[in-house]
DNA sequence: ACATTAATTGTGT
DNA sequence: ACACAATTAATGT
């Protein structure tokens, strides 16, 4: 399917100037992927820089247990901060990208992205404004990524209601016990979500049993 | 036993 | 953090 630059006019004619939507019709290559089509995976090298059109795509990375970690969400128009950067050098992806639902796109070459940058101040300013975006999500999963050592808080809290009162289940909300670990409750039930899936506890509405491999 | 409500817990973004 | 879905316990009829 080729671009239509009317099209593209709906799309971005407030963002862009005339002339850079001239060349989007011409070099940009529209593509439609299905849910969980992977877009891009750790080591793959980055041909094209996408703007997405509708739908949205997860950005994960693999953090040290192997295990993907979500650093944030594309949608609307927004762009890739980590394809602007790895494509100036030419470095690999650190990154997989998946689209979270069926997701329309426009895909431009590398060389292009590089020469806008210069020739127009809308795209320049719109490559400044994704890193701006991304950076604010990146924040937001630095939070999460730090939150790494609660679960081993609230391990240590459960051994420690256990030795008070000498039995290893307890009467208790995820609530009460968030607020004890000064954290939210969905937190605190994630947490221990992941906790029973590890088979250190068992759950049950108001109660929380401690199994023994989670005793220290 | 059944319907209704409230509280707790789970999940996606 | 928030919104919403799903599940479970409690209560009234």
């Amino acid at each position: 399917m080729k671009l239509d630059i009317t099209f593209l006019h709906q799309q971005f004619g407030k963002l862009f100037e005339g002339h850079l939507l001239e060349e989007l019709a011409q070099v940009g290559n529209y593509m439609e992927v299905e849910e969980g089509f992977v877009l891009m995976r750790p080591g793959g090298y980055i041909r094209s820089v996408p703007i997405l059109l509708s739908g949205s795509v997860k950005i994960m990375r693999a953090d040290a247990d192997g295990r993907e970690a979500l650093l944030y969400y594309l949608g609307g128009l927004d762009s890739c901060a980590m394809s602007l950067t790895c494509c100036i050098d030419r470095k690999q992806s650190e990154i997989t990208a998946i689209a979270d639902e069926k997701t329309r796109l426009i895909a431009i070459p590398v060389e292009k992205v590089e020469e806008w940058v210069c020739k127009y101040p809308s795209w320049k300013h719109f490559v400044f404004m994704t890193y701006q975006k991304r950076f604010e999500d990146l924040l937001g999963a630095i939070d999460q990524i730090a939150f790494h050592k609660l679960d081993e808080r609230l391990l240590g809290l459960l051994n420690r209601k256990m030795k008070q009162c000498g039995c290893t289940t307890f009467t208790i909300t995820h609530e009460e016990l968030g607020q004890e670990l000064a954290t939210s409750r969905e937190v605190t039930s994630r947490l221990l979500k992941q906790l029973e899936r590890l088979g250190k506890v068992k759950l049950s509405r108001n109660k929380i049993e401690l199994l023994a491999t989670a005793i220290s």
